[in-house]
DNA sequence: TGTAGCATGTAAGCCGTTACATGATTGA
DNA sequence: TCAATCATGTAACGGCTTACATGCTACA
């Protein structure tokens, strides 16, 4: 029977698929890297300790194979997804169910009790959540802008212009939002 | 100093707060409804036994009171906000971080995997979500119908209409994604 | 020479879930 | 009378975070 892992397990497999070249791999290290630039925008970006302890996870069913570098004075490890974690991969991509995805709203869930704050700090929370919208768009901007337009990395760049269009309709609801108060 | 709760136990205050009527409150379990109506939208809905868990929290920090009900042959509970609740409430409106939303989408977590999928499967994963996507409109718009534009709930209505946008764009978004395919 | 970034881990603890256990009330 | 719904809780455990602990490497 397939063990089943964490939904985070098979994100941070599927970070080393993608960016884990051939057989190089990433360092725990380098994988935070990653998932702060994409993974974060869809899902989360685990704390350095998380993903240590699930690389430690993935390696003990052999989905990792981790590669001790000891030119230096610190062993490094870097991480390369094997033939077993592609097949875990594929059949989670298959099998598993489809959940819906779920989103924590805590403007939203402040903005219901907008009673309790009055117009002039309900207009001041939206203002400063435009300002951290508009700072988390450019950030994912400037991802997309590095995927380009290349075959290889185009079903990631349509997830870069889902979160693109998922910030976009945050800000007009902003602005319809404040019009309406 | 005021002890720091959960996100989701200021949620549950503030069901309380909305829904919870002058003096009678809610029961545990006619919070549980409240939430898997509302909440869950842009939250979370939380477990049963969760919910009875913070109750207690909240009342063992006189945030809200509990009058038991002894009428039938079982003692149901009545929490309702207190003072203090309503306090807490707004000290944590006024002085918390406001966070930034977290999104956790699982199909944009898969796609970004689609050349391991194929077009035909993620087509297929695409239309499913589009489904589920299309169920879950309709309940959140058989709550915002109820709210209707009554001054006293133009705030819920307002996160109401928020979730409503938020599932436009995941459709039109899906609709650009299919035709790139 | 010092500090920012690279790099790896352990321990404690919170948040939240599922599984389990129990029983009352309502209506078909 | 049986099933669905109302109603309340405990126990075990998973996932994830923060705090803590350690040390190398590059470069200004």
């Amino acid at each position: 029977m397939a063990p089943s892992l964490s939904t985070t397990s098979y994100a941070l497999l599927s970070l080393l698929v993608i960016d884990g070249g051939t057989d190089e791999g990433l360092t725990g290290y380098e994988l935070k890297q990653r998932a702060d630039r994409t993974l974060r925008f869809y899902w989360v970006s685990p704390a350095m300790s998380h993903i240590y302890t699930e690389l430690d996870r993935l390696s003990s069913h052999a989905f990792v194979r981790a590669d001790e570098d000891t030119t230096g004075k610190r062993t490094t490890k870097h991480f390369a997804i094997t033939p077993a974690g592609r097949e875990a991969l594929q059949s989670w991509l298959h099998t598993s169910e489809h959940e819906f995805p779920v989103l924590k709203h805590p403007i939203a869930l402040r903005l219901m009790l907008g009673s309790m704050m009055g117009a002039d700090e309900v207009r001041a929370m939206l203002d400063s959540y435009e300002e951290a919208l508009v700072a988390r768009r450019r950030e994912l901007e400037a991802v997309r802008e590095m995927l380009g337009d290349r075959d290889a990395v185009a079903y990631p760049a349509r997830v870069a212009d889902w979160g693109l269009a998922f910030f976009d309709s945050e800000a007009s609801t902003i602005d319809r939002i404040r019009d309406s108060l």
